[in-house]
RNA sequence: GCCCGGAUGGCGGAAUUGGUAGACGCGUCAGACUCAAAAUCUGGUAUUCGCAAGGAUGUGCAGGUUCGAUUCCUGUUCCGGGCACCA
């Protein structure tokens, strides 16, 4: 009888299905564990090598708890909306829903047939009008809500329009500091508030809620009239046609996550994320402590505004740089620099940020005015430079070249003489950002530690009303409206320029199906185009990406609940998500959304708490070898990488299957992307073009993506399972290669023929187990507990193959150890497990078995051979008792001729004797 | 540029707390079985010197701490992820 594995595989999937060995109830006397994968977008490409790396490993953990006696939910949902399917829809003609649903059953096909324990009945689809009806009705609560920072947390508007109509804003300053009402005036008086008329009455409000809109910058392509994402965008032209892009300012929708930025910070302490995960969020959110000064312009009235974090450097500064969006620029331009400073601007323009914080080349221009340093009067040049981000702190900087690099070599570019307010401890030839020195040159903080400076400067400062201590973030509202068709419709109508929420009981505002997905006017989403859309005054944008993954571990746990997005009483029984799986990809994007999300909602009180992720592990990334092509910029020219040099040119991505080792299929990629590229000329070399290559995660958008369907047809569900878990830590990147997965195949086979043998049929008999063949199973016992509770899947198959190796050399073939042993072995390759258990005589699913029990007894050892080292280095081995004393170690050691023969004589200083690791003699 | 990770044989990796570097698997070499092949089994396989015994070197690179460093510290190179509209 030999390990027909396609029959045993489809007979246990088809048994599972049809039994609901996987279906979870809410309601049980077990204790609950909740195992999450990070749900997947159903692209086009199908499932591919790298998704399942992070699902089996949850498989396997959420098996090996059941196993252990937990009430497990497992589940697994799409993550159905975005762009990749609308620029399908606009190459092919085909609606998004209709290739989302084609997607979506290829996944699953796919997914049946590795053997998840899914529960389907619990599968979530983020696209679907009863999921987003959810999304909808949670950001209808995030538009009704602000956050009160008296608090600190979120409230019903209404509770801010009761303070409004009795104290104004008086206990409730706008959010953003530089907000001011037409009169001028940051604050408004009960009176005054009930005298607004509606439209300003919701402006003020607007400012308060905790999604509100605004003005942001997109990217904006004229050529094809559309907003792009980053990811269409390749050194400032689009990916497709070469266009040219600028950025362009729109109303946008934005989460006011700046609000929860301390608890987010808070919360990190409170939950198991790895430590540079931690580290990247509290990065991202990016508190910091300093102070914001006034500076006032030579012969003009106006302030500029700058924050810093280092006051104490206040006469150190030599310059000012403004961001090229600094609202003073207009005004303070001198006539003889507006040429200048306009060429600049419009440069700018065209630069992303991306590009602007990574440009290592000084630009800049001087604007002709001068500010005056508050504290000494001198005057000081005011530049324009793209390393200054308009977004971040009040998007000016007061320079110290002495003391920051960026400032040092900008000062160096523009000949700005430098002051050294450092003394010895500035070269003149680097910028040294220490606090530990002795201001210098500084007035009248000469002589005093930077260190204690800093509060000094800004007690001063707010002495003469000129700055003012200030906490700052990095960290920015979320942008949450996005100009495309595939995503969660807004529900908000807009009358004479106000925002009014839909009435809940109308949600869910389904999606309006379009005849084209081209973009609207002004840069506005294709739902602009619909007249019973305008007619209805909605909102055109759509919801980003994030929207439902913000939420969807919620839904899971109540999924088909008709009346709330998830009832109180499931949300209390299965609590956080006790483990999370995913790519560090997401460490600074949905991770921090959701959690902002579950903050959110658990102030409302809809859950009860407050960290929706107890625990975090990321899988690492199975990379893929990407193969690139070169446009010659402006040009449908290729050139090949061997003369890329020659040109000016925009590296793309080109799918892997066109290309053949490094050479591409020029004819296919004429017939790319449904004629995209269809007039494309090649310049070759050697009569080919020669791609060039990358190593990189594994994506759809990279076109480097492969298939598990022919591995797991060709060796079975189970080997794929052991053979991804194999590969090596779950957590480590890794290249795909699938040249090892015969040996995890071998092994399967070797394991079955323990039990059942070609020839002679069944093999596994009843007897009573040897001492040794104990110890083989119990040290697999214990070895594979451990690394499974730590995630250490690879060396858990390493320990199947050596107890595998063992029990096959002591010809053991008896029940009592391979019972065990296949009940260890369920997590990793269910469909083996299970079949082999019911050839065993038992009824029901192994995973009903409980998980077997390690017994030390079977390995406790009386001796070890030591390994016996002559300065550090290894020289013999000697095999000594367990309980051997220092003493008895030291006289035995210097009886081994091996060791006599390195001490040449001498005697040893020093014998170091660690009990059950080493021995090392010091000569 | 900034933030976060990683680097160990021909390859994927192991070494859980500073204690025998290379478990396990792939590949490869030799052998057994076979008319032959597949499958299976046995043995070798870091580099290097040596007939061997036995040495020397070796965890990206350069230093340091230690009786002892893949592991800790400092610096550095290369590769990967993220940087706010890919998801």
């Amino acid at each position: 009888m030999e390990y027909n594995f396609r029959a045993i595989e489809s007979k246990w999937q088809q048994h599972w299905k049809n039994s609901g060995t996987y279906k979870v109830s809410n309601d049980s006397s077990k204790p609950k564990f909740y195992v999450l994968d990070m749900f997947p977008y159903p692209s086009g490409a199908g499932l591919h090598v790298g998704h399942p790396l992070g699902y089996i490993a949850s498989d396997i953990y959420a098996r090996f708890k059941r196993l252990k006696g937990y009430n497990v939910l497992h589940p697994m949902g799409y993550d159905a909306f975005g762009l990749p399917a609308e620029q399908y829809a606009i190459e092919h003609g085909v609606h998004p829903a209709v290739s989302t649903k084609q997607n979506i059953e290829n996944f699953r096909r796919q997914l049946d047939k590795i053997g998840f324990c899914f529960d389907w009945d619990r599968q979530v689809n983020t696209s679907e009008a009863t999921y987003y009806k959810w999304t909808q009705w949670i950001f209808l609560q995030l538009f009704k809500s602000f956050y009160n920072r008296n608090n600190s947390r979120a409230e019903s508007i209404n509770n801010l329009v009761a303070a409004f109509e009795t104290t104004g804003n008086s206990d409730h300053a706008f959010p953003n500091a530089n907000y001011k009402l037409a009169s001028g005036s940051k604050t408004f008086s009960a009176e005054e508030w009930k005298s607004f008329d509606e439209f300003t009455q919701q402006s003020i409000l607007m400012e308060y809620r905790l999604a509100y809109c605004g003005y942001g910058e997109v990217n904006w392509c004229e050529a094809l009239g559309t907003v792009l994402a980053n990811d269409e965008v390749i050194n400032g032209v689009s990916e497709r046609g070469g266009h040219p892009v600028v950025k362009k300012k729109l109303r946008q929708w934005y989460l006011r996550i700046t609000a929860y930025a301390d608890r987010l910070l808070e919360g990190l302490e409170r939950i198991e994320f790895s430590d540079a995960m931690k580290e990247m969020q509290s990065n991202w959110i990016g508190k910091s402590y300093g102070a914001e000064i006034d500076f006032r312009i030579l012969d003009h009235d106006d302030i500029l505004k700058v924050y810093t974090t280092r006051p104490d450097t206040i006469f150190g500064v030599d310059f000012m740089v403004v961001a090229p969006e600094h609202e003073l620029i207009e005004k303070i331009t001198t006539k003889k620099h507006r040429q200048e400073v306009e060429d600049y601007l419009a440069y700018v323009k065209s630069r992303s940020e991306r590009e602007r914080m990574a440009e290592k080349k000084i630009s800049g221009c001087f604007t002709g005015a001068y500010a005056i340093n508050p504290l000494n009067l001198r005057e000081i040049p005011v530049y324009i430079s793209e390393y200054v981000l308009a977004g971040y702190g009040t998007g000016a900087i007061m320079a110290v070249p002495c003391g920051d690099e960026r400032d040092f070599r900008f000062a160096k570019h523009f000949e700005i003489p430098i002051t050294n307010i450092l003394g010895d401890k500035f070269n003149g030839e680097d910028a040294n950002p220490t606090y530990d020195a002795e201001l210098q040159d500084s007035d009248f903080l000469t002589g005093m530690m930077m260190r204690d400076a800093a509060e000094v400067v800004v007690t001063d400062l707010e002495g003469y009303g000129r700055g003012k201590r200030k906490v700052n973030y990095k960290m920015r509202d979320a942008a949450f409206s996005r100009q495309r068709y595939w995503g969660e419709p807004f529900p908000i109508v807009w009358k004479n320029g106000i925002a009014y929420p839909l009435n809940e009981k109308e949600l869910p505002l389904e999606l309006a199906h379009v005849e084209s997905y081209k973009p609207g006017p002004e840069g506005e989403g294709p739902l602009a185009n619909i007249p019973a859309w305008i007619a209805r005054d909605l909102e055109t944008n759509t919801m980003p990406g994030y929207a439902g993954s913000s939420w969807y571990f919620l839904r899971y746990m109540d999924p088909q609940n008709e009346v709330e997005f998830c009832s109180r009483e499931a949300s209390d029984y299965w609590g956080q998500v006790d483990l999370y799986i995913g790519g560090t990809e997401h460490a600074v994007g949905h991770l921090l959304y959701s959690r902002m999300w579950t903050k959110f909602l658990f102030d409302l009180g809809y859950i009860g708490h407050d960290e929706p992720y107890k625990k975090l592990v990321n899988q690492g990334m199975i990379q893929g070898s990407s193969r690139f092509v070169f446009r010659i910029r402006g040009t449908h020219q290729f050139v090949s990488a061997g003369l890329k040099d020659q040109y000016e040119t925009d590296q793309l991505h080109v799918d892997v299957n066109m290309v053949d080792g490094f050479e591409l299929d020029t004819e296919a990629f004429k017939k790319w992307r449904n004629g995209e590229y269809a007039n494309a000329e090649f310049i070759l070399e050697e009569g080919k073009y020669i791609c060039s290559a990358e190593v990189e995660k594994m994506s759809k958008s990279k076109f480097n993506t492969v298939n598990p369907d022919d591995l797991v047809e060709k060796y079975g569900a189970d080997t794929f399972r052991m053979y991804e878990m194999f590969l090596g830590p779950v957590e480590q990147s890794k290249p795909w290669d699938a040249k090892g997965i015969e040996g995890v195949h071998r092994f399967l086979r070797k394991f079955w023929r323990l039990f059942y043998d070609e020839i002679k049929g069944r093999v596994w008999t009843e007897e009573k187990p040897t001492d040794a063949e104990y110890k083989a199973l119990h040290k697999a016992i214990k070895k594979i507990e451990e690394d499974t509770e730590r995630f250490s899947f690879n060396t858990a198959v390493s320990t199947f193959m050596v107890c595998a190796n063992e029990l096959s050399e002591l010809k053991c073939n008896k029940k009592a150890i391979l019972e065990p042993l296949l009940v260890l072995l369920t997590a990793y390759a269910p469909h083996t497990a299970e079949e082999l258990w019911s050839l065993l005589g038992n009824s029901g699913s192994v995973l009903d078995a409980s998980f077997p029990v390690f017994e030390q007894k079977y390995l406790v050892e009386s001796v070890k051979e030591y390994p016996v080292s002559i300065n550090g280095k290894l020289r013999t081995t000697m095999v000594l008792s367990l309980d051997a004393t220092q003493q008895q170690v030291e006289e035995l050691v210097l009886t081994n001729d091996t060791v006599l023969k390195w001490l040449e004589g001498k005697s040893p200083k020093k014998i170091i004797y660690v009990k059950n690791k080493m021995i090392n003699i010091v000569v």
